[in-house]
DNA sequence: CTCAGTGCAAATATTTTGCACTATG
DNA sequence: CATAGTGCAAAATATTTGCACTGAG
């Protein structure tokens, strides 16, 4: 991850390993998961290393429906997320009018607004209907 | 909390503790929390009594800036979150303005929308601005 | 070379569970 | 009174930390 390196932090190769790993997962992860799919990975560097992404804005941290949370990887600047509640796939999404219209419900309530999170659930293209 | 009772789960003397005490509480609060603020309650019984609330929709369970998460006593039905990031205060918000907007980009994505989850971070009124 | 980063194992922290006991309905 | 719910302490998980060692720069 480049964002790294800009930041004065070496690019080790658990570090590389870890980064490579995520560039091809699809969906959300667990340090755990993580720790299962990198056993050459010792588990307190992939706690460090996914901390330091998210950081960095490497991942994101994000909240299932039913409260859980999982990372991610970022691709973009500032975005969303959807998550199929079925096959746990993540994905990006980025539209103005969601901040347009936030920053306009911002006007309405007392101070002022530093940030916002959102995430949609769904049940994605490739999920049978019968999970609804 | 009558959504207990009318699920045929049993009022006892801790459940109410807990309800009773949540009902005065200001913002968010954790487990940890709840313990200490109610010694006389074991700490089994908080979290068994939590996930409970959780479940019926007594309570929320929401995502801080951070990424850490706090439980709120839930006071209305569907709703989101404003929550204070220098004094940790947790308002609840409704705005037909945003599921309106929420459903119409649902439609712009693959797959059908669920749920959602908003979650705005402000510095409130009552804290100084120099937290910005 | 140097020291940030690593792995490991131990220390902590968090959440769940088994079980004998209590009290609600 | 029957049994859902409780407290406790133990077990299971999850996360952090200390430290001697390694390798990136």
């Amino acid at each position: 991850m480049a964002a790294l390196k800009d930041r004065g932090v070496r690019v080790t190769s658990p570090r590389k390993a870890i980064a490579d790993h995520l560039e091809h997962r699809r969906g959300g992860f667990t340090i755990e998961a993580l720790c299962e799919e990198l056993p050459s990975v010792g588990r307190a560097t992939v706690y460090r290393t996914v901390k330091l992404l998210l950081e960095v804005g490497g991942v994101c941290k994000l909240a299932l429906m039913d409260g859980s949370q999982v990372y991610t990887v970022s691709r973009a600047g500032h975005h969303h997320h959807y998550v199929c509640v079925a096959c746990g796939a993540v994905e990006e999404f980025r539209a103005a009018s969601v901040e347009r219209l936030l920053s306009s419900i911002g006007h309405e309530l007392p101070g002022e607004v530093v940030d916002h999170r959102i995430e949609l659930y769904v049940i994605c293209g490739n999920c049978p209907a019968e999970w609804a």
